[in-house]
DNA sequence: CTGAAAGCGCTTACAG
DNA sequence: CTGAAAGCGCTTACAG
């Protein structure tokens, strides 16, 4: 490795100082276009690599936003990623993403390092049970955060997400005016508040509608392919035999529709089935998938710009408003057929 | 926020050195042992934060390892970083993601990132004609490389990947055992090493057996469920009616199955398919599929731990051997049925 | 076992 | 338009 380059080799063999030459590569108008182009040409030409840590503890910004979520390899989360990299992108922002797994100490952990690398702001979906006392930590300590998916109570933080519980009872009512008068809601968990909005969404329709809604028909759980697949058995052996299932996201519909496919049922016509995200896979799932669509794009790219909003010194308003999900009918869904 | 808090902060308010608070952070056996907990406990208490920017500076080590793949969010890629993740999790090392979409510019960005944010190494899956001279580069200006699933001819680094060629070779012989002689092979690109080695492979069991290889039986491009799915309608329409598809990988071949369902056919019955990779999914997809198990765990594991030793000075073998695929017999192949 | 001082490579007032 | 100098917050010889 040859000997490093820094602004005091480019300085010295220009013979201007690093004060010019720091301003000539960061393009100020304070340098004259001339001096500037003979210092970039020269940068350019002996491979000067700038120093971001240097700069940034000199100005303490340090151009990172973290994003956080439950799983990155997650298809759900996976779009609102991308959309997230695209808008950060524009704005020349690097990003440390990071996986927490619903475990609160690898979050922490996460956090910790992003202050200790002077990260501008974070994104993130967080853990369940993160104490509001976390976010706040983190913002005291200069590090802006902005939340998506899932709320925190009392993290006075902004957050993007979908009306959840007006998203279930789409698909929930979408199913009744089918003809379908027992329906099961399989996946999911009470302890994020997404949970629990898609499940009251679920209840909320099918008592509007005077449907009975027995606990037993509550499968929860499962939160992906592997979970649904393996839900259906459970889901088959459902006492008074339900003939539909709204699905706590597509992963689930879509593992679900395999393991009843399996049981020898034909999903979509013995049984219909919703999901919840409209991910690009439900159009491919046969039968293609019924579900709600659940603006992961915009999500991603609101909490974003509120973020770059928010490191630019504006205030961004705290209550978002959700963004209203849509019904996507497909194929697996339809007139209830009776199991015997 | 409050006034930051630094080593002096704490070497004030306890009446030492900024250099023995240094030392007591980091468990130095220098520090006497009383000092040192009285150290830990002060800065446990005021809430103190490490700055990695300023450490770094000073000990051009920054813990920041950098990965760079094709797409995260595609499984076969998340199941390495899995593994990546874990190992390097172990090391205290911070990892930085990222997409190139085999954008090559998008790979010089981020490297260029690495290299000013003064990364310790870079495990890549190289954008496809990345030049030797990209990687070169880096590894001159302290950015030790190793590469994963594919390589780039003299670039003088080491790869960890599968044998590409056994790989496919396995899964044509499965299908041609069973009575296949009209194979096609479905997605993947001669752009990469990887591309080149399995369609190879699966050529050498072909004419092993004295079979034709038909080079309308190609089908180059998929490499997603969307783009396997959308094959299906090419699969079908080629003339002379193969029996069997050997896909590129699980994601192509599920979504193929996907369309050769739609088309009304039974995949595993009508058509045998092969994927490659045996993600998670293989299991569970309907009908579960026979495919090569490609050691992405292995991958994973290897490249990490090779990165670390080269971190630490140590060397590492350029050439590294290839991890052998196993065949992973299910449900998606059976003998050929003559289509009309 | 502990402290004083230099230095990592930038940027930013400040002066000219 | 350009330069001299201080300082961001650490760590590391070096001295005691």
């Amino acid at each position: 490795m040859a000997q490093k380059i820094k602004l005091s080799t480019i300085a010295d063999a220009l013979g201007v100082s690093t004060a010019t030459v720091s301003l000539a590569l960061r393009d100020s108008p304070l340098v004259a276009g001339s001096t500037r182009e003979k210092i970039k040409e020269h940068a350019r030409e002996i491979g000067y690599i700038y120093n971001r840590r240097a700069a940034s503890l000199r100005t303490s910004r340090s151009g990172i936003v973290g994003v956080v979520v439950h799983d990155i390899m997650n298809p759900f989360y996976a779009e609102i990623l991308r959309s997230i990299e695209h808008e950060l992108d524009r704005s020349r922002q690097t990003f440390l993403l990071s996986n927490h797994y619903d475990q609160l100490d690898k979050q922490r952990t996460f956090i910790d390092t992003l202050l200790q690398l002077g990260a501008d702001g974070v994104i993130m979906s967080p853990a369940i049970d993160t104490p509001a006392s976390d976010i706040i930590m983190a913002e005291e300590n200069g590090l802006p955060a902005v939340l998506i998916a899932r709320d925190v109570d009392g993290a006075h933080v902004p957050v993007f997400r979908g009306d959840d519980a007006y998203g279930t009872a789409l698909a929930t009512n979408h199913l009744i005016s089918l003809g379908h008068k027992r329906i099961a809601m399989v996946g999911g968990t009470d302890q994020t508040s997404t949970g629990r909005d898609r499940y009251q969404g679920y209840v909320n329709a099918m008592e509007a509608a005077g449907l009975e809604v027995m606990p037993s028909w509550r499968v929860p759980g499962p939160r992906t392919k592997q979970g649904g697949f393996e839900a259906a058995a459970q889901f088959l052996a459902l006492k008074d035999k339900p003939t539909a299932a709204c699905c706590w996201n597509d992963l689930v519909a879509i593992g679900l529709m395999n393991g009843i496919a399996r049981a020898g049922l034909v999903p979509g016509v013995d049984i219909s089935v919703t999901g919840y995200d409209d991910l690009e896979e439900a159009q491919i799932a046969t039968p293609a998938l019924t579900t709600v669509w659940n603006g992961q794009r915009e999500v991603g790219r609101r909490a974003a710009s509120a973020l770059l909003d928010k490191l630019n010194g504006q205030t961004v308003r705290l209550s978002q408003e959700l963004i209203k999900p849509e019904l996507h009918v497909r194929q697996s869904t339809g007139r209830p057929v009776e199991r015997v």
